[in-house]
DNA sequence: GGATACATTTGCATTATGCAACTATTTAGC
DNA sequence: GCTAAATAGTTGCATAATGCAAATGTATCC
């Protein structure tokens, strides 16, 4: 694994594309914002999936799934889907996977028994513990260089974004598109 | 389709996990930093994927492949790896999907006949370029409740995040464990 | 009671991913 | 120059994730 000296001999002297990203500029992929949030949050959360997975015979949306679960106790599927951004599938194998594992068990619901009221075993909210707490400390390290001020900025940028993600999921690509946008701003009148 | 009114009626009356998140108390997943930057991330790649997929025939790594293609015409293979985070078969297929889809080529590098040295076709660089348009919009879309000062503090956070999170997928799970951490902060002597 | 709506599950096809083994090329040692 | 080791990239195959149609069991409405 070693991490330089990677550049291409035959590489040919084009633009390295150092342009700002600008209308007309070329889209720099590493500069872009949603793809820098992709990353750091992959290389976290990989590296957390290193541990539970091995270790708890996990996959990922059974993770995801066993949160929702530990903060909602008696959570239906339903509701599961929302929380975590999984669809009805993914939602209904990670239960069984967390059910076969002993995680998790569910009962019928009392008066409507479509619903399912999942909740975690004793030895899931051990594995919970366990994995939720290399968490905690995952999420400290990453945000140790960052000052208080900054990481409270952060919040409420992020919350921002959030929320105009979800807007833009909701309403797809063609309303972007297609809405009157920055580009070619009139280079002459 | 429709969003609301979806609470289990026969959940139990438990504690809902609305404490903070300091050692000990429940990790709360929607409130966990690298989910929130994964969440945004997502539903934005989404929205373009939604996009360049069906149009184009694209994969999301021969996306990411062509993008970086874009940038740095004549990358090799191994380059691509590192500047995308993809690994070297993914690399290799995404290659060779744009090739075969015509929007990419490669010719043998001249002083080192195993370096590829990738570009982009004509096509391709139009078909990058409604991509990419698509992709600035998408950004400028997510951002615009979000003020360029933030914006700049925003960056300067990223950064950071970036950082630290290239150094804990580089040194694993292990090391965050096992490090001094803030967990039982002796409550006695 | 029968139609309809809802929550969830299952089966199956498609796609992605991980990894070993392979080719081709270059470099280093002798 | 010849062999061994290193490097870049590809391919095949097993396994895992994903998407979607159809089915099941339940509740509600008329």
């Amino acid at each position: 694994m070693q991490l330089f000296s990677n550049q291409n001999p035959d590489r040919p002297e084009h633009e390295t594309g150092q342009e700002k990203a600008g209308p007309g500029a070329t889209l720099q992929l590493e500069g872009w914002l949603p793809y820098r949030l992709f990353r750091i949050s992959t290389r976290v959360a990989d590296v957390l999936n290193a541990f539970y997975g091995p270790k708890f015979g996990l996959s990922r949306s059974a993770w995801r799934t066993m949160a929702i679960i530990a903060n909602r106790p008696g959570v239906s599927a339903k509701e599961i889907c929302q929380a975590g951004g999984l669809d009805q599938f993914a939602v209904s194998r990670a239960v069984k996977q967390l059910v076969e594992l002993g995680f998790a068990q569910r009962q019928a619901g009392r008066s409507d028994r479509r619903y399912a009221a999942i909740e975690l075993s004793e030895t899931g909210w051990t594995a919970f513990t366990e994995i939720s707490d290399l968490a905690k400390r995952l999420e400290t390290e990453l945000v140790s260089s960052v000052s208080p001020d900054e990481l409270e900025v952060l919040n409420g940028i992020l919350a921002k974004l959030d929320d105009a993600s979800a807007g833009i999921l909701a309403r797809g690509w063609r309303s972007v598109r297609d809405a009157p946008g920055p580009q070619d701003p009139k280079p002459e009148t």
